[in-house]
This record gives structure tokens, C-alpha cells and sequence, in this order.
RNA sequence: AGGACCAUAGCUCAGUUGGUUAGAGCGCCACGUUGACAUCGUGGAGGUCGGCGGUUCAAAUCCGCCUGGUCCUACCA
């Protein structure tokens, strides 16, 4: 083995070799589990979010390939509509300095295509970096032929169903980006904005109750006033209740409009009157359905005023009765000028009562960033009611487990208020919705447009055109589950690997995909699409900041992994940016925080770091500096294992007919390891992979590289040792690290498999030459009979006195290497023995000459003392020791000792405790009691001693 | 406005059903290259567990209120 850890050629070369193998495909035997991985965007490239929910599902699978399961991770990405659009846009107005409609539909198709065969690859590969054991024989897109199928057939079906209908209806239109965006594509974002209070001019010469010959409304939007078609006021207001059934004059306009009674009105905001626009406001448009009010559009797609408006009924049916005229001054301008312009005329037309400076929250559409506009369209809806019950039944009735389960009552809350999904999205990259219009605008619904030709009867000379609108991208991926399994055919994938076992997934795609995907595959498949789901927390940075290129905070998991130089990540972090007046603080705070740039760390470490961090459910703040540690933790392992090498290649391990024999260091780090392989065991069922982590952690460095290596060594170099004694400690050596690999594989895949390749052999479970790798070896098992309580508390003990000495050596600043003799008080019944059996490793870990026991404590010697539970250990002070350091520290002890005995002593003088608390509780008390106080006696002593001197 | 989550050492975080001398890593201080490892070893300093109140023999842990933070949902005519 190389002396130092070196990390990227491990790496790369030991996934090549897996996937050559083809060790990541099912087995074909034992319990199936499966995980489909969240389809990252085909064009994208790796994040933090991603390499963070990789290493959790590669652990999983990995974890559960060795337990014996028929694993199946299923691989695949997603077109990703409006993203994958719009990169490539950008990229041909780049290029060409054309746009999409240049080019036009199929060209621009065969585009994005073609972009998706040159980039698409980037994100895999560096999935393999990242060591994810996903079966890349089945890698799927939600573009392709089989995905084409099943969607297809799902939208016919429900259609079929009236599970989907089409209709004009008010949606969140993105004016930059010309189509209908959900809801939870739009981001509201906090502004400071006007509130204009407008004076509407009663109708037929009516007046208000006080006189006024005009009613007051207010609006943050007043271009909307052009599709004004009532004002509103509440049926209760005794201020408005003669005005109802008149009419206010629409200003600037001249339309009248009627003034309904409606609860939707306030009365207690502003003058209590709302004017309202059906086909601009999604309140106005439910107040429009209830009152039976036109709705009027007034805006082009870029939201730009028309020059003639056009109404509707509530049905969408056109109302040619109404005067669709506008003033001819507004035609073109966009929403924002005509907003000016209209504020202006008002004001000037006396009717501008006042302007209000408010904060109030817009609607932003988070691809395009543009302010969203509520605008009336014909689109495709899924009527999901029937679809959502089951869909919560299926939590509700735990056939669907969330992990933590606090997230259920998100799902609940969101999927109890389901409004019909739109799936209609204006674009020309996803899958076009199958269904076929004649001339006279009737519409046909089928597979194909032959199939619809034929279902409907409809002669072959018929011209049909087919809807140019395209599918919401999560309609394709809410049929992940099964769709990348073959449905619509009855596949034995299907019939494996479905319901998936567990979706790992971040918080902010419940709604998105979570929600759909149990809604789509219920009615489909009848079976959930996964029995449970984790979920899990952003990776923010350091200082708990959201990474985003504007920040300029973004960290590439790849150049955690491979290193980056300082200038390198500079450039990267502030070249292209949307706003460069941003890269000089960037480049500052990223010179400060990385004065030396980005050492390479190796997968294993960025893995073990997100595993060490991954707490349920709450996000986690990326921290280099447990990445620094856990890439030390990975040469810790490399360099014990040398070690173990060093010392076992070419020797006996004891796997012949030669006898063995098991020290009690032997017995201890055997029986700790079962404890090991249980906690972690259980901490992965639980999905606590910090816990995991933390426990393998611990086992490695403070257990079996602190003590047992240091414990084997007086055994394997002393030339007095028995051979068997040998045999035994370096059979012990080797079967620890062979488990403690087989226990770190699924976290650190990497290094585990290097060193076990050397390391298998010589414990006997891969044959010398055989082919074999740690991945499909059996997961640890912990064996209850291999735990040896009296083993650990003699090595409790040892491990005690040693650190006494040593603990004695640095506070009386004695050389470490300095032999010294050290007397023990008797302490418990079994101390004798263990001294006994412990001398050999007392004389070389504590470098101890000579040990003894003070038989009287009233003869003891001049000594520095140093207690070990009830047991005290004294070195003779002879010349060496400092007698005030050792009287403050007596001091200190004792202090120490004084208040744990008050503490206790108070708890025990109080009589309800001792009435009312469990006997072992009181009894535990007491125990300790007796402890402090022998111990402060011995102290004591001590102390006076060393004072008469 | 409603709701969720969070607040433990300088930093990042653990802490099962209330009973622990409240832990880990990083950082810090001192000492140290003895034959796996300076990406290391040994020892040490550092916490009134956000605040107040309650329940209890006993609260970091359970309850209420408050403060601070993160996020979600809704509203803003």
C-alpha cells in the first residue's frame, strides 16, 4: 500500500471495474428493494443538493445489495420543459442570434435534442463520480419512446375518465415566457408598492347616502381598471345597500358596470368598495362566477394592452353584445406603461383620491423572473378531487410513511386544498398533448391521430391539426414509479420492483412531484408508488446562506472532491454573471475564505461528510471543516490498515489447524465491534446516518486505532509472546478490519474496497485470487455471544490507569518516555486480577517498570495521584515532581469532588426524593455517594502529605 | 394572519421513553517525530443547554408564554 491515501485514482478506477462487472444490476434473488432516483434535469449538472441526496440513496442500496436484497436504483433524467427550453434558446441566440420561432417548431426541436445527445452525459458521469452504484442498463428518459406510451395512454385514459377537460380559465401566465406556469412555479417575493384610491363616477345621476355622486376604489394594479366589469361592495355595508343593482361609469373606458353585493367585499378595508376584474384577478374571478359578470380581457400574451378587449361568460363562451372597444392612447402599452399613463389621465380627469405607499407581495415566475399575470387561456386541467382522496388515504393509512413524519401534515394540509391541476404549458420541448382539432374546432383525444381518426369516425380526408401546447413536465415524471419500469406493459420489473421501497427526495418537490407521483400511480397501478419517503433538508454553505450563483457562495461537489485551485474558483464563481457588479465582493470573500483554493478530498470524505450531517428533515450547513476531518478519518483507516498489513502479509492469521488464543484485548475489540455493527445496523434502519457515521467513526479512531492497535503491538513484538497468542491478536487484527470495511462500504465505497481486496484474504473470506468485490459481501451481523462485558470493563480499567499515568506524566511535565513505578490502591474485588493480566500492556502503553499495590495507604509514599473510579493511582513523587503543581491540582480534584458530593447530598437530604423516586434511582445515588467521598478522602490525604513537606 | 421547524462549547452538530460528572468533530492552548498515521499522538481549557414561568422528588428533555432565526401557506381589492 502507498504511504499516504491518495484518493482519485482509487476512485475512478474501482468504479470503472464495478461497472465492467456489472455489479450494480438487481441479483435477481432475495427480498427486492429499489430506489428510483429523482430525475435530475438531463441538460443539468451536479450540485450540492444532488451529490447530498446520491450519497443517502447509493448508502441505502449499497447497505441493502449486502443484506442480500434483489436491489434495483433506477437511473434516468428528466426533460425538464421549461428549463431545458429556455438553455436552449439562450444558447441559439447566442450562437446564431436567432430565436425559437426563426428556427421554428421541428427545428428548434431537433435542437434541443441534439443539445440533450451532446450535454446530456455531463450529469451522469458525474454521478459515477460520486460513486453511485445506479443500474445504468436501464437508464431512462421521460422523453423517450417507453415514456411517450405511458404518457400517452394515462392522458387518454383520463380523459376518458373526464379526469381531464380543457377550458378557458384564469391561470398564472409568464409574459416573458409566453405559457401558463403552476403556482408552485411562482415565487412571491416582498415589494414596496402604491395603493391608488380611484373615484368611479356613479351612473344615472345616483348618489351615496352621504351625497357623493362617485364611489371609491382602491387597486396596486391600476391597468386592470380597463377590464373592470362591476364594483363590488358587502351585502351587509348599510353604506351601499340603496347603490347595489345601479351602476358606476367604468372611467376612461365608459363602460357602465353594475354594483354587485358580495362578501368577498370588506368592509373594513378602505371605503369598503372593490371594483372587479374577472379576467385579470383570481378573486375577481370567482366573485365574477357568483355575480354572473363578463370577463373582459384587455391584455396581449406579453401583457400589453389590446387595442380591442375581448369578453367572456364564465364559460368561455365570446359575448358579442359587449363593446370590446378600449381607448385607442393604451393599445400596445405594456401593463407597466399603461399603469403610468392610466394613473396620470385619472388624476388629471380630478378622480385620483390618493396614492398610498404600501408593502405588498408579487407574484414572480421563478424560471423568468417577470411578474406573473393572471390571464384567461384555454388550457387542459386534471380534475384532481377524485385522484387526491386515495392519495391521502394512503398516508393516512401508513401504506405511504413519511420520514420524519411532521412532513405528512404538509402533504395533508397542501393535498386537502387541491385545486385542478393545470397541464397545459405553452412551449414546444415536452410531450405534445395528444389530441387533434378539425376545422370547426372540435377536438379528439387519442394515442395517435390515426387512432383518432378511427375512434371518432372521422374520414381519412379530414384535416386534423394536433394541440400545439406540450404537457407540464411533472404530468411525464409523476409516472416515474412505474413508467421507467415498462408500463403500460405488465412487465416482471414491474411486478418485482414496484411499490419502490423508499424516494429520497428534498422538501420543496413534495407538491410538485411527491403529491402527483401518488396520485398518478394510485389510479394507474393501484399500488403506492413507494412505501415510504425520506425527506431531506438544502445544503446550505457555511454560514447557512442558500448556494446560488448570485450569492456567489455555489461549491461543486466535484471540486470538493478533486480540488480546486484559488484563481480557477474565482473565475468560475463570478464569470457569466447575470449582475457583474457583484464579482468583486465575490471575489473577495471567496479569496478569504479559501486563501489556499480547494484541496482535493476524495469522494469517500465528501460522502462520510454528508452522511455525518444528514440529521432528519432540517437543512444542513455545509462544513469544510468536517470534510477536512472526515478526509483525515479516510487516511486513518488507509494508514491503520497498513498496519494491520504490515503485520499480518505472509504471517499466520489463524486460519489453519494452529492453535489460537485470544487476549483480553482481543476478546474487548471483538465484542465492541458487535455493538458497532448493531448500532450502525440500526441507525441506517432508522435512517440516522449520522448516527451511522458518528458510530463507525468512533469504533475506527477511538477504539480500534487508539487502543487496539497500540494494545496488539506489545503482544505481536514481544519475542516472548506465545505463537498462539500471535496467531490469535493477528487473526483478531485483520477479521476487525475486514468487518470494519464491510460496516463502511456503503458510505465510503471507495477506500473500503481497496483495502478489503488486500485485506480479505488473510481473514479468510476471499479466497487468495478469487475475483470477488466488498460489495456483494454480507453486511456485518452482530453476535450477541461475542459480547464480553467482563472484557470491556477489564479493558475500562487498563485503559483507565494508563491514562493516569499519563494524565500524571503531562501535568507533572515527566518525559513520555521516562520509565516510571506506579502504586494502586486496592479498589474493587477483581482489580488484583486485572492487574495480573495486564502488565505487560501497563509496562509498554504506560511505560510503567514496575506496578504495585499499597497494601496500607497510611505507608504510601510521596506521590502524584490520580484516581480511576474508586481505584487510586499514585506515582511516587521521588525527584520529579513539582510539589505546588501538584498540591493546586489536588486542590482542584478536590473541589471537584466537594461539589459532587454536595450535589448528592442535598438530592438525598430532600425527603420526598428518597420517598418518591424508583429505589435503583436512589440507590444509584448513594452508590456514587460513597464513590466521591472515598475518593475526596484519599485526596485529602494526599494533599496533607505533601503539604507537611 | 395561520402553521411547521430550529435555538446545546468560538464554529458545525449529537443527546432514545425525564434520573449522564451534558458529548463528538473542527478550532484553541501546552507538550511530543517510540518501528500505521504530523491528514498524527498525549494532555488541557471551554457550556447558568435562548429567556421567563409551570408540571415533577427530579427538566437540555414535558407544558405555556416571550425573544430570535429559517421556511411554508394565505392575504394584500
Amino acid at each position: 500500500m502507498d504511504k499516504t491515501y491518495q484518493p482519485e485514482q482509487i476512485e475512478t478506477r474501482w468504479y470503472e471495474r464495478w461497472e465492467a462487472d456489472n455489479r450494480f444490476a438487481p441479483s435477481g434473488s432475495g427480498e427486492p428493494y429499489s430506489i428510483m432516483i429523482p430525475p435530475p434535469n438531463v441538460t443539468g449538472s451536479l450540485h450540492m443538493g444532488h451529490a447530498f441526496q446520491d450519497t443517502i440513496m447509493d448508502t441505502l442500496i449499497r447497505w441493502r445489495r449486502m443484506q442480500g436484497h434483489n436491489t434495483l436504483w433506477q437511473i434516468g433524467t428528466d426533460h425538464a420543459g421549461i428549463a431545458t427550453q429556455m438553455l436552449v434558446e439562450r444558447k441559439i441566440a447566442a450562437e446564431e442570434g436567432k430565436s425559437r420561432h426563426d428556427l421554428g417548431r421541428e427545428a428548434f426541436i431537433d435542437k434541443v435534442w441534439e443539445w440533450k445527445q451532446e450535454s446530456g452525459g455531463h450529469i451522469t458521469r458525474q454521478l459515477r463520480r460520486m460513486g453511485a452504484s445506479v443500474d445504468w442498463s436501464r437508464e431512462r428518459f421521460t422523453m423517450d419512446d417507453g415514456f411517450y406510451q405511458a404518457v400517452q395512454e394515462v392522458f387518454v385514459r383520463l380523459h376518458e375518465e373526464e379526469l381531464i377537460y380543457r377550458g378557458k380559465r384564469l391561470v398564472n401566465w409568464d409574459p416573458t415566457l409566453h405559457t401558463a406556469i403552476s403556482d408552485l412555479e411562482v415565487e412571491n417575493r416582498d415589494q414596496q408598492g402604491s395603493f391608488w384610491h380611484f373615484r368611479y363616477p356613479l351612473a344615472d345621476g345616483v348618489t351615496t347616502d352621504e351625497g357623493r355622486d362617485h364611489l371609491v376604489v382602491a387597486t396596486t394594479r391600476p391597468e386592470t381598471l380597463l377590464g373592470d366589469t362591476g364594483v363590488a361592495v358587502n351585502p351587509e355595508d348599510p353604506r351601499y345597500a340603496s347603490l347595489v343593482g345601479k351602476f358606476v361609469e367604468l372611467p376612461l373606458v365608459g363602460r357602465r358596470i353594475p354594483i354587485v353585493a358580495d362578501e368577498h367585499a370588506d368592509m373594513d378595508k378602505g371605503s369598503g368598495c372593490v371594483k372587479i376584474t374577472p379576467a385579470h384577478d383570481f378573486n375577481d374571478y370567482e366573485v365574477g362566477r357568483r355575480q354572473g359578470l363578463p370577463l373582459i380581457n384587455v391584455f396581449t400574451q406579453d401583457a400589453a394592452v389590446l387595442e380591442r378587449a375581448e369578453a367572456f361568460d364564465i364559460q368561455g363562451r365570446a359575448l358579442p353584445d359587449i363593446d370590446p372597444s378600449l381607448p385607442g392612447k393604451y393599445a400596445g402599452l405594456d401593463r407597466f406603461e399603461a399603469r403610468t399613463t392610466i394613473v396620470a389621465d385619472m388624476e388629471a380627469l380630478g378622480l385620483l383620491e390618493q396614492v398610498e405607499a404600501v408593502s405588498n407581495t408579487l407574484p414572480y415566475g421563478d424560471r423568468s423572473g417577470d411578474v406573473i399575470e393572471p390571464l384567461l387561456t384555454d388550457q387542459w386541467f386534471v380534475a384532481v378531487e377524485s385522484l387526491a382522496r386515495p392519495a391521502i388515504e394512503a398516508v393516512e393509512n401508513g401504506d405511504i410513511q413519511f420520514v420524519p413524519k411532521n412532513y405528512e401534515n404538509m402533504y395533508f394540509a397542501w393535498m386537502r386544498d387541491l385545486q385542478d391541476w393545470c397541464i397545459s404549458r405553452q412551449l414546444w420541448w415536452g410531450h405534445r398533448i395528444p389530441a387533434w382539432y378539425d376545422a370547426d374546432g372540435n377536438v379528439y383525444v387519442a394515442r395517435s391521430e390515426a387512432e383518432a381518426r378511427e375512434k371518432h369516425g372521422l374520414p381519412a380526408e379530414l384535416p386534423l391539426t394536433q394541440d400545439e401546447d406540450v404537457l407540464d413536465t411533472w404530468f411525464s415524471s409523476g409516472l416515474w414509479t412505474f413508467g421507467t419500469l415498462g408500463w403500460p406493459e405488465q412487465t416482471p420489473e414491474l411486478a418485482t420492483f414496484h411499490p419502490s421501497s423508499v424516494l429520497v427526495t428534498g422538501f420543496d418537490i413534495i407538491f410538485f412531484w411527491v403529491a402527483r407521483m401518488i396520485m398518478m400511480t394510485l389510479k394507474f397501478t393501484g399500488e403506492v408508488p413507494f412505501k415510504q419517503v425520506y425527506v431531506h433538508g438544502l445544503v446550505r454553505d457555511g454560514q447557512g446562506q442558500k448556494m446560488s450563483k448570485s450569492k456567489g457562495n455555489v461549491l461543486d461537489p466535484i471540486d470538493l472532491i478533486d480540488g480546486i485551485a484559488l484563481e480557477t474558483l474565482v473565475e468560475k464563481r463570478t464569470g457569466n454573471m447575470m449582475q457583474p457588479q457583484k464579482a468583486k465582493a465575490i471575489t473577495k470573500a471567496t479569496r478569504a475564505e479559501f486563501p489556499e483554493g480547494i484541496e482535493p478530498h476524495g469522494t469517500d470524505a465528501l460522502r462520510f461528510t454528508f452522511l455525518s450531517q444528514a440529521t432528519t428533515g432540517r437543512d444542513i450547513k455545509f462544513d469544510m471543516g468536517r470534510l477536512d476531518g472526515y478526509r483525515n478519518f479516510c487516511n486513518k483507516l488507509w494508514n491503520a490498515s497498513r498496519y494491520v498489513l504490515m503485520n499480518a502479509e505472509g504471517e499466520d492469521t489463524g486460519l489453519g489447524e494452529e492453535p489460537v488464543e485470544l487476549s483480553l484485548a482481543d476478546r474487548w475489540i471483538v465484542s465492541r465491534l458487535q455493538q458497532t455493527e448493531a448500532q450502525v445496523t440500526r441507525a441506517m434502519e432508522e435512517f440516522r446516518f449520522d448516527h451511522a457515521s458518528q458510530a463507525l467513526y468512533d469504533f475506527v479512531w477511538n477504539e480500534y486505532c487508539d487502543w487496539y492497535l497500540e494494545l496488539s503491538k506489545p503482544v505481536l513484538w514481544d519475542e516472548g509472546a506465545r505463537a498462539a497468542a500471535k496467531r490469535g491478536t493477528r487473526r483478531t487484527l485483520v477479521r476487525v478490519l475486514e468487518a470494519i470495511l464491510r460496516l463502511a462500504h456503503p458510505m465510503m465505497p471507495f477506500i473500503s474496497e481497496e483495502i478489503w481486496q488486500r485485506v480479505a484474504p488473510l481473514a479468510g473470506t476471499l479466497a487468495m485470487g478469487e475475483d470477488g468485490s466488498i460489495m456483494n459481501q454480507p453486511w456485518p451481523l452482530a453476535e450477541e455471544a461475542l459480547i464480553d462485558d467482563r472484557a470491556t470493563r477489564d479493558i475500562e480499567w487498563l485503559k483507565g490507569v494508563i491514562v493516569a499515568v499519563r494524565n500524571i506524566r503531562a501535568e507533572m511535565n515527566i518525559a513520555p518516555g521516562k520509565p516510571l513505578e506506579a502504586l494502586l490502591t486496592k479498589g474493587r474485588p477483581d482489580d488484583a486480577e486485572r492487574l495480573k493480566a495486564n502488565r505487560l500492556f501497563l509496562s509498554k502503553l504506560a511505560k510503567l517498570e514496575r506496578v504495585e499495590w499499597l497494601d496500607d495507604p497510611e505507608q504510601a509514599p510521596l506521590s502524584a495521584t490520580q484516581l480511576v473510579g474508586e481505584m487510586e493511582v499514585l506515582v511516587p513523587m521521588a525527584d520529579l515532581i513539582d510539589k505546588d503543581v501538584e498540591l493546586a491540582r489536588l486542590a482542584k480534584e478536590i473541589e471537584k469532588q466537594e461539589k459532587l458530593i454536595g450535589g448528592i447530598e442535598k438530592k438525598l437530604s430532600n425527603e420526598s426524593f428518597v420517598a418518591k423516586a424508583p429505589e435503583a434511582v436512589v440507590e444509584k445515588e448513594r452508590g456514587k455517594l460513597a464513590d466521591f467521598e472515598a475518593s475526596r478522602r484519599l485526596l485529602v490525604e494526599q494533599h496533607e502529605k505533601i503539604e507537611a513537606l
